[in-house]
DNA sequence: GTGAAAGCGCTAACAC
DNA sequence: GTGTTAGCGCTTTCAC
């Protein structure tokens, strides 16, 4: 059974070109197919892997960060011959959490974008198995390593960008308030504003949750100001459009009237609109890359906790208007008026 | 041992109240944990169903028949203990086919939307688990059960409707060729027109394969044309999109120049056309029909063909002119112009 | 109502 | 190089 097993499993190496065969042939006769499960049980592996998805995603199809993240980990996985399992939370007490992950027999996990106060944090008190956060940059005392966009490089440069076009009126949509991007690209907006001695009117500075719905919101809140910016930061690509069909519907144009700018170039809504000024997100790399980093932990049974930052880039449209061209913006009047 | 295994199954009533409470306790205090793994060996079943995605669903994102499908079945199989393993074929060799859907262990499978060549087809002439597809009505020959839109009442209510707007000049925008779907819903709408003794001009009836661009494509191939249709029936809302962002970037307007209609009534297009006229097909349903018949399947150990179709429903917006209502449609000519 | 023991299909020491 | 054997952790038949 020993030779059986070994040259089944691909160390042909230590026998003859001869028993190789005869082994292939007769496997190939019989039409032998290994049982996984008693192989997983005999070696203590099972080679799958979970893609863990909380309540807080419940809908699936609505979460456009769930398929870019399971393509990116298919495409890595397939090759390493692991499967994925998809494990969707329900609002589970904690109590049972862990054996529903436990239970589903895999060697590792990934959380996708597991939000601020996400009992799956505290994972590692639990469980032994490997876990990569995908999609939320986390504290490092969680112990849990991750791989994301780097938020804060990809806002800065943004930002940076908008203020070497001239703008110095700078509105800012947030994204969703448990979200660990949200924040960061709060944050580091706020920051390089700083830096450049600007202090951002906090009216223009509104609450949104990353959908279109909140973005059509902050546009009615930020128009209601007295005083308007001359652009609007949206945390994301799904506020932004919102935001400018809100605008558009006020028959307010982009970027005449007034400037706006997204964050991920989300390519579902390059149809919408075509034309937003935003940041490059690759969210295949991601669950690429995260994928592999779960795998690494796996096979080399170390928790080595080096997360990934990638970089995402600027995606420069026509949604942002340029101050510097000489061109006049409308003054505030012009643009109540146009609101008729 | 017995008695652990049993009263851990939940099998309670074998004994008395008493030895159930000291092994619950037992288990809670020593963090007990089943291993699903040799459960499954023992019993010969692993929770655990398979979602089998073709190389020609090749990138899971663009595909938005799979996220509604997975929602759908999640729901269900969730409530069933049941996990959800992605299988993602990778144009492998029809002989490794099985091997690998084999090794995923799982104890079913669903076949997304399978077409017309694949060799999923001939399932049951290797494996001996239950099956059902999903999105794709297939022959029955097959003996592959099938939960699927109904293609044919929805198209035929969708081409009476147009019929009873007064259309008569009508022109179709096929879907992909290798689907089922594209085979079915083009076949009614030449029926249908057949039995109110109407014949489409072939050259209104152009090949497309569901993408936008295809929709773009078509419009072209339509507008090319001497005389040209009232309305343009598209297999489905993505060419159905296409087709529409072709004619506005031309300056045609739909309704008022050329009429326009889909099917699906994909969500995640609503905010590019709003307007669109479509059948509703909830794939969520789908999905969750699909693995509840697979579920059965497996717990019954049948293997029933009994296939399911649901209905769709009408979607009436305004992309559809009413030509009974007086309206004048523009002749030919008016059509040209508008097009410099 | 309970324990002993065989076995699910495979892997991996270990001896030969 | 190759066969024997003892598990992996659970279920289940069969005595008691």
């Amino acid at each position: 059974m020993t030779t059986t097993s070994n040259i089944l499993q691909g160390r042909h190496e230590l026998y003859r070109e001869e028993t190789v065969q005869k082994v292939l042939v007769a496997a190939e006769q019989l039409g032998y197919r290994p049982n996984l499960l008693a192989r997983g049980l005999a070696k203590q592996t099972t080679h799958t892997v979970g893609l863990v998805l909380e309540p807080h995603h419940s809908r699936i199809t609505r979460n456009d960060y769930a398929l870019p993240i399971l393509e990116g980990a298919t495409e890595f996985l397939t090759q390493q011959d692991y499967d994925i399992k998809i494990i969707t939370l329900v609002n589970e007490h904690p109590k049972y959490l862990w054996c529903r992950i436990e239970s589903a027999a895999i060697d590792g996990a990934l959380l996708l974008a597991p939000v601020m106060e996400s009992p799956l944090l505290e994972w590692n008190q639990h469980l032994s198995i490997p876990v990569v956060s995908v999609g939320s940059t986390l504290p490092p005392d969680y112990g849990i390593p991750y791989v994301d966009i780097d938020n804060e490089r990809a806002m800065r440069m943004l930002v940076e960008w908008i203020l070497a076009q001239g703008h110095r009126q700078i509105g800012f949509v947030k994204g969703h308030p448990l979200h660990w991007s949200a924040y960061q690209r709060e944050r580091t907006f706020r920051q390089v504003l700083a830096e450049h001695n600007i202090h951002p009117r906090e009216e223009w500075v509104v609450q949104g949750n990353y959908t279109a719905e909140s973005g059509r919101r902050a546009a009615q809140q930020i128009l209601a100001c007295n005083k308007l910016p001359t652009v609007v930061i949206c945390a994301n690509d799904g506020s932004a459009v919102g935001f400018i069909q809100q605008l558009t519907e006020l028959r307010i144009r982009v970027p005449e009237d007034i400037s706006v700018a997204g964050f991920d170039d989300e390519p579902l809504l390059h149809p919408i609109a075509p034309n937003l000024t935003t940041v490059r997100h690759d969210k295949v790399q991601v669950g690429y890359l995260a994928s592999q980093m779960l795998f690494q932990q796996i096979v080399n049974e170390t928790n080595s906790v080096a997360s990934t930052l990638i970089e995402g880039s600027l995606v420069v449209r026509s949604s942002v208007a340029n101050l510097r061209g000489g061109q006049r913006r409308p003054n505030y009047s012009q643009l109540k008026e146009v609101q008729r």
